[in-house]
DNA sequence: CGTCTTTGACCTGCGC
DNA sequence: GCGCAGGTCAAAGACG
């Protein structure tokens, strides 16, 4: 998978905010025009920066990938020990094409596995492995994706707030995975095909992997909501707004299952800083640094960055709801995109 | 009372 | 054909 983020991400923000100001010296009050478009400013410098630290932070997730691909490609001996507990279903996974990562696809994203180039599309993963009722044909054209979301380690509930309503139908425990899973139906069934299956990793039961099969053939719930109520100055709004453009938009129909990682946990940081007054502040630096690659800063902001993120997404509940709705209704809406990140 | 969740039973496909 | 495992169904209970 590749974070790659578009460079026009943003840009229906700014047109949004420039139609606004636009439109405000028609309001009867002046000062209440000036405020709110003081306050859209505001905002949209925020969001802004929330974009740069996004990027920033898809950046690190994609270094520690290569990082564990590291550190599996050398510990192959994990990789088969991982791979026995699924030994004795080696249906799919005789037919696979990047063993290593499907042994490990509970830790990282298994979306290199291509559906239309490399044939058994889920192949790298057991989720997948037993859902052969569909003929094969089917089942290739189906959109698989995969989102894990990352909530608090005594959190037992495998319920994923992406924003959408689901009906839950089934409950099975796994071989591979101690950890129940959860089999949803989206609400709009039967007229909307889509299901959910929702398990715990094996590997970090903090963490709730998704995996999402075919796409909803109606409206996202949060957008219906947002259009009904766009003058609402909650952050909620905000946030689906800004994040309306967020490239997940990723290519889950031409490239495999995509997989997007959510840290939902609550902030644990102490800083007494935000994340938008250090980048205020940085922005300040008397020595601009030219290259504006967020990567090439010190370590230490980048995770101060990353962790001031984290809080930022995570301080405001409907917040984190927003942001899961936005990212996996987009790249579920999403038919044709060439582009991955 | 309607909706949702739970959970045991059943169905289906695959390997042996 | 049998056993295994994942996926689904549907009745019963919980809940607002």
């Amino acid at each position: 998978m590749l974070f790659l983020l578009p460079l026009n991400w943003g840009l229906q923000k700014q047109e949004v905010q420039s139609n606004f100001i636009e439109l405000g010296p028609k309001l009867p009050v002046k000062e209440e025009t000036g405020a709110l478009v003081e306050e859209l400013n505001r905002v949209s410098a925020e969001n802004k920066k929330l974009t740069e630290m996004l990027t920033v932070l898809c950046e690190n997730y994609n270094a520690l990938r290569n990082h564990i691909m590291e550190y599996i490609s050398k510990n192959p001996e994990n990789i088969d020990n991982n791979s026995n507990i699924t030994e004795s279903r080696k249906r799919k996974a005789e037919s696979t094409t990047n063993n290593t990562e499907n042994a490990n696809n509970n830790i990282i994203t298994n979306n290199d596995a291509n559906i239309v180039v490399n044939g058994p599309s889920e192949s790298s993963s057991s989720d997948e492995a037993g859902s052969c009722k569909k003929p094969r044909e089917e089942h290739i054209k189906s959109k698989i994706s995969r989102v894990y979301f990352r909530t608090e380690a005594n959190d037992t509930s495998l319920i994923v707030k992406d924003g959408y309503q689901w009906r839950k139908y089934g409950q099975k425990v796994t071989r591979d995975n101690p950890s129940p899973r959860a089999y949803f139906k989206c609400s709009f069934a039967p007229s909307c095909p889509v299901k959910k299956k929702v398990q715990r990793s094996v590997e970090d039961q903090s963490i709730l992997v998704a995996t999402y099969d075919g796409e909803h053939n109606h409206p996202h719930p949060s957008k219906m909501e947002n259009s009904s109520s766009s003058h609402s100055p909650s952050s909620r709004c905000v946030a689906t707004t800004a994040l309306g453009s967020v490239p997940c938009s990723t290519s889950v129909s031409t490239s495999g299952p995509t997989t997007i990682t959510l840290d939902l946990t609550k902030p644990t940081s102490s800083s007494k800083k935000t994340t938008t007054q250090l980048v205020e502040e940085e922005s300040r630096n008397p020595n601009p640094n030219p290259n504006p690659n967020p990567m090439t800063r010190a370590p230490e902001f980048q995770k101060f960055l990353i962790e001031q993120m984290a809080t930022s997404l995570t301080k405001d509940p409907s917040f984190k709801a927003a942001l899961a709705a936005a990212i996996s209704g987009k790249f579920l809406q999403s038919n044709v995109t060439d582009h991955k990140w």
